[in-house]
Parts: structure tokens; sequence; C-alpha cells
DNA sequence: CTAGATGCAAAAAGTTTGCATAAGA
DNA sequence: TCTTATGCAAACTTTTTGCATCTAG
């Protein structure tokens, strides 16, 4: 996602570009394929030398998931965890580790002839999916093996 | 689900039949499709006149999780939710409506043979999925159009 | 009898909110 | 300037935990 289209959807719902959001997104853009937590997100600022508060953090991640941003995603780990956004076509899923907690991205989205089907046969119409697979990624598969 | 296949899947793990343990037991067998939370499991149960305490329903809802008795689920709105287990060959999925909340269920499972697929192309073994499409459901969508 | 379960109350963990102050546009 | 955003602390919600008591097997 471009600078400049995060600046026209912030405008869009008239909103103000502050230092803190301004942080807080190039803080997604500089973590790709990390699906950072509120609190991760607090603690990586404090890295950066700048401070946010708290509260702060969990208003603009708020904000930045309804206007498109930033998407939302649970993992059942008792906390939310956020990911930019990805544009339409590249839609993925996500291979979670049951065993290490760790998080894998799978590239291909296969669902869209479905969402059709599904209008059809339940006339429930589909704007957005989300699908994971728990299981054991490789390494702890192998731990598993000879612990 | 069995009542029998439960109390061997209890004694599996070395546990008690309480009768707080069979009321939720009983109290999800009789609420097939809908997808009950701590507090809601709370209250059914206090209607039925007799009272467990919340810290028992939370840790009951831990113990039939883990003994596959029972399924979590999380739908994102901020509790966790669970429902009887279905038995493998018989997976389902949701279609949560964005607007009333209403959670369908969609029968199909078409991801088996994507689950082998993952294996070989990522070493990643897949155990368990879980696949959620946020929508409007068929009422909602009439309501959109003429609100 | 005794390991495991319950109930209560207190604590934890994550998130939201009220309000005075600060600062983009 | 004036509406919107921030920071802090307090409140709220969901879930977990410690401990004394109880009970299923």
């Amino acid at each position: 996602m471009q600078i400049a289209e995060v600046l026209q959807k912030l405008e869009q719902g008239a909103r103000r570009l502050t230092p803190q959001r301004e942080v807080i997104i190039r803080l997604f853009a500089e973590h790709p394929g990390r699906h950072l937590s509120a609190e991760e997100v607090h603690a990586l600022v404090k890295e950066e030398a700048s401070e946010i508060g708290l509260a702060t953090v969990y208003r603009t991640l708020e904000l930045l998931t309804e206007l498109g941003i930033l998407q939302r995603i649970n993992f059942g780990d008792g906390r939310a965890r956020y990911e930019l956004n990805q544009e339409e076509p590249h839609r993925h899923h996500h291979l979670v580790c049951m065993r290490c907690g760790r998080v894998e991205e799978y590239g291909e989205d296969l669902l869209d002839s479905l969402e059709g089907r599904i209008l059809e046969e339940r006339g429930f119409k589909v704007l957005d999916h989300e699908l994971k697979f728990y299981g054991l990624c490789r390494s702890c598969q192998k731990a598993q093996g000879h612990h």
C-alpha cells in the first residue's frame, strides 16, 4: 500500500495524519509478514525512541482497520493481531503451528469460485473470508519425533 | 456424540464425570447449531435450576476442548465460543453476518485435498482448519437495500 | 481414602472510555 | 480557530488462579 493511498483513505474519513499514526503505519510497512498485536506495536514504537500511549495505539489500530488499511486477525491467543490489508486479488491464508505458535502465510486463494456458489445456494453475500490451517510446522514435526 | 463416547474420553484423560460436567455436555447436545460462550453456558445452566460456578464453567469448557468433545471458535466478538465437535467427515464452516451477527452453518468441507498439498509443498502438517465467510445474510441484504 | 473437582474471591490480561490538554488543517 | 487526537488513569470485560472445601471413584 502506498503512502499516498493511506493519506487518501484518511482524508475520506476526515481524519488527520498525526505523527503517531504515521509511525504505526510505517511500522507495519517495515514488518511485512508479521502479525502484530497492540502490545507489540506499542513496544516496537518504544524501540524507535518514540513513545505512543497504549490507548492511542488501540484507537489507531481500530481506525486503520475501519479504513481498510489494516486487517484484524484472531489466532486464538487471546489478543487481536493486525497486518497490512492485502489488495483484493492477493488475499492469503495462514498456517498456524499449534506447538510453537508461529504463523506462516499461504499464498493462494482458492475460494473465489466458492463465494458465488454460496450466494446462489444460500442467499448469503460473502464480502470477506478467513481461512486458517492449524497443525505442526516442519521443525515442530521433527521435534515431536525425537523429543 | 454419544454419552458413552464422552465417558470414554473422560476416562482416557483420567477425569471424573461430575454432575457439573454432565449438565454442560447435555446442554450442548440440547442446543445443536448454537455457538455458546462461557457466560451463556453459565446463564443457561442457571435457567435449569442448577447453578455452577463461572470458574468451573471455564475449566470445563477448557477440558472438553482438550478432550476433543467441544470445539472452540472465535467469531471476533471478544469471547470464545464453543460447539460440539463434529466427527471427522462432517466438518462444517461458518457464514458470519457482519450486520446482525448471526452465524449460519455451511455444510461442505472442500479442503481435504488441499491439506495433502500443503504438506507436500510446505512441509506443514495440517491437523485442523477453520474457514469463515463474512458477509450479509439474506435478510440483512434486504434491510440494506431499503433502509 | 485420596487425587482430582468445585466455588469463591481476587488477580490477570486485554481493551475501552472519560476528560483535560495538545495540535493538525 | 476549532475540531479532532493524544495521554493518562480509571473502568470494563473476559479469563485465569489460589486456596479451602468437597466428592467421585
